[in-house]
DNA sequence: AAATTACTTGTAATTATTGACATATAATTT
DNA sequence: AAATTATATGTCAATAATTACAAGTAATTT
């Protein structure tokens, strides 16, 4: 999947692991993380399989900076891609949720404690999702279709905000209901 | 994880891996799922590293059956794991939503009927979270505090709806929104 | 000026997960 | 009776993801 996360993106523009860090963690982070040693493992193999290529940039002198960009097959593949849609629900995972289900033989208090630290955690979140405002960047500008990228980007952000609060509600009442025990 | 979510079934009783898959598949599939393969292969791993024995069950004469049983090490590992509290979000991925983040480029109608083909498997979803029940196994009844254990279930079970009904109005928000573009 | 922290770029080893292959029995349908 | 589908049990190869290690530059703080 990042295969594509990163594909999509060089659709846009060249860039370096560095920058597909941030623009991931600025986005796609949301509904799909990767860790930076990932991307950079990930793009020398698309590099192999030639769905990009790369060029060192050297006009830092010190830094060595290596610009990915997507090939025409890489663009295709992604093409490709978009087109076959889902037919499953994608599978969910959320190791709090195993270990809520385990929590039979748990101390109350321990497992609360570790809901109420998630509570916060949600809350900033949800903040977080709240002050995230598409922008235009001048890169962008020119090369997609901005408006109508960004109201793809803010459906998403939407169920990022619905999912963190629907999170928080069921933290609260399952606080609650195991106060009450 | 999957590796704890075995330890915390064969906590119960011993068992097969096939009981095992079919647990995961009727309870933590929800939020964490696995593959019959992964399951095999884990408990192998998990015996190696002497979390687990098993016997081979060949009370049958046709069908050998190895069922495996947790050892002293992998009720004190289980423990040690539910001991350490969470204290980050866990990560989650969603696979729609990287496509639909990508999808400025497709068609309406291509986004759509992928969206409402979700939509129907999300009402699925919801459907079945609603018919489960937890029962009281006989071969749990006396094992654990099924009571207690049943409410945690519960509780992993009413975020599985939370999130089916958010899910549902936010794909019901999307495809409207889209339509009117 | 030195120390610390954040930024930037990667590799390597390990672990986890997926997808394909394989095989045999049991139950059901045609 | 034959064919098909569901049950049950696994292995193996490939891919994906995580964690640890490494090493240098840039910016900030003391």
């Amino acid at each position: 999947m990042l295969k594509y996360i990163l594909l999509g993106f060089l659709n846009y523009q060249p860039m370096t692991g560095y920058d597909l860090k941030r623009l991931v963690d600025g986005s796609t982070a949301h509904f799909w993380h990767a860790y930076h040693s990932q991307i950079y493992t990930t793009l020398r193999k698309m590099e192999q399989d030639g769905l990009v290529t790369s060029i060192i940039d050297n006009s830092d002198e010190r830094l060595e900076r290596r610009i990915y960009d997507v090939t025409e097959l890489g663009k295709s593949k992604f093409k490709q891609w978009l087109g076959k849609s889902l037919t499953e629900l994608p599978p969910s995972k959320d190791s709090l949720l195993v270990r809520l289900f385990f929590s039979g033989s748990r101390d109350r208090s321990s497992v609360l404690d570790e809901l109420r630290f998630q509570r916060q955690l949600r809350q900033q979140q949800l903040e977080l999702y709240r002050q995230i405002k598409p922008e235009k960047s001048p890169a962008e500008s020119d090369l997609i279709d901005f408006d109508r990228e960004a109201k793809f980007w803010r459906m998403t952000l939407d169920l990022g905000l619905a999912y963190e609060q629907m999170y928080l509600k069921w933290l609260d009442e399952t606080i609650a209901k195991i106060e009450s025990f």
